[in-house]
DNA sequence: TCTTGATATGTTATGTTATTACGCTTGCGG
DNA sequence: CCGCAAGCGTAATAACATAACATATCAAGA
């Protein structure tokens, strides 16, 4: 069965490390964090990490959260979401949540129409504390 | 009446100078693009921005645009606008529009309480292209 | 009045995130 | 073989943000 580590073959060497640190982490990280993690594997340069990071978040593979100056590796299993994708982002712990909603994006798309706004790509994360966080507090 | 330019008097010299610099500019600004432009009256390092822009921040008064890394005055007239609140930012002329809709943030809240989620911050933010910029396109 | 605390300020240095520029390599179709 | 596209390696630099420390201002409240 399909499991959201599962990595495409089609990668580059540099795109398969990229995406294999970041489905690793528990949280998001850093194009720098992910430089650090990867130095043993002959990455130097930001660069390096920052072309991947394109890649995968062309392909859907990762997603880059504004508000973090960060990266994910994408949750979802065949990676194929397409449209609005939100994010919850708990501040105690890290961890990201992310999901998808089609009245919002139905509202967003509304908006849009009735301003003559093309929508070409919509960021939505939502900063908080997640139920356990909450809950240890 | 009211204008939206018009600048809380209880603001303190530094504040005064960067809201300004905020509100006659037509687009967002990146901390250093003020720096820049307040030179003139004094300012001389990041942090003197960055600590004004801290407090008009939170008092509602200007807003950080996270995909940007640039900050934009409040248009709401009376500058309280409580909640949610999307940025709609054009990639072509570099206008913003605010603006806000309750049926996104009851359908946040609802996934939230869903989640047991606690919510402290929002984020949304449309790029594209204005309506005068497809035109021109 | 004198002290004390809270808030704002000025300045230097440093840390963190992202891109530009340039040249080399690899794979693929003409 | 040639020409092109995509990827890679490296160095330098740009852009964004904060730490650390010193000083200034002003309003309680003893
Ligand atoms: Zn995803
Ligand atoms: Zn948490
Ligand atoms: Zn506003
Ligand atoms: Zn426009």
């Amino acid at each position: 069965m399909a499991h959201s580590h599962d990595v495409p073959s089609d990668l580059t060497r540099n795109q398969g490390l990229v995406l294999g640190a970041l489905n690793h982490s528990e949280g998001p990280l850093s194009a720098y964090d992910i430089l650090d993690k990867l130095r043993g594997d002959g990455l130097r340069a930001p660069l390096q990490v920052y072309r991947a990071l394109d890649k995968l978040v062309e392909r859907g593979l990762a997603h880059r959260l504004e508000s973090l100056n960060a990266f994910v590796a994408c949750a979802d299993e065949h990676c194929h979401r397409k449209g609005l994708i939100a994010f919850a982002i708990c501040e105690g712990c890290g961890k990201v949540d992310e999901f998808a909603d089609a009245v919002i994006e139905d509202r967003l798309g509304d908006w849009a129409s009735a301003k003559g706004f093309k929508v070409e790509r919509t960021t939505m994360e939502i900063r908080g504390k997640c139920a356990v966080c909450v809950e240890a507090a």
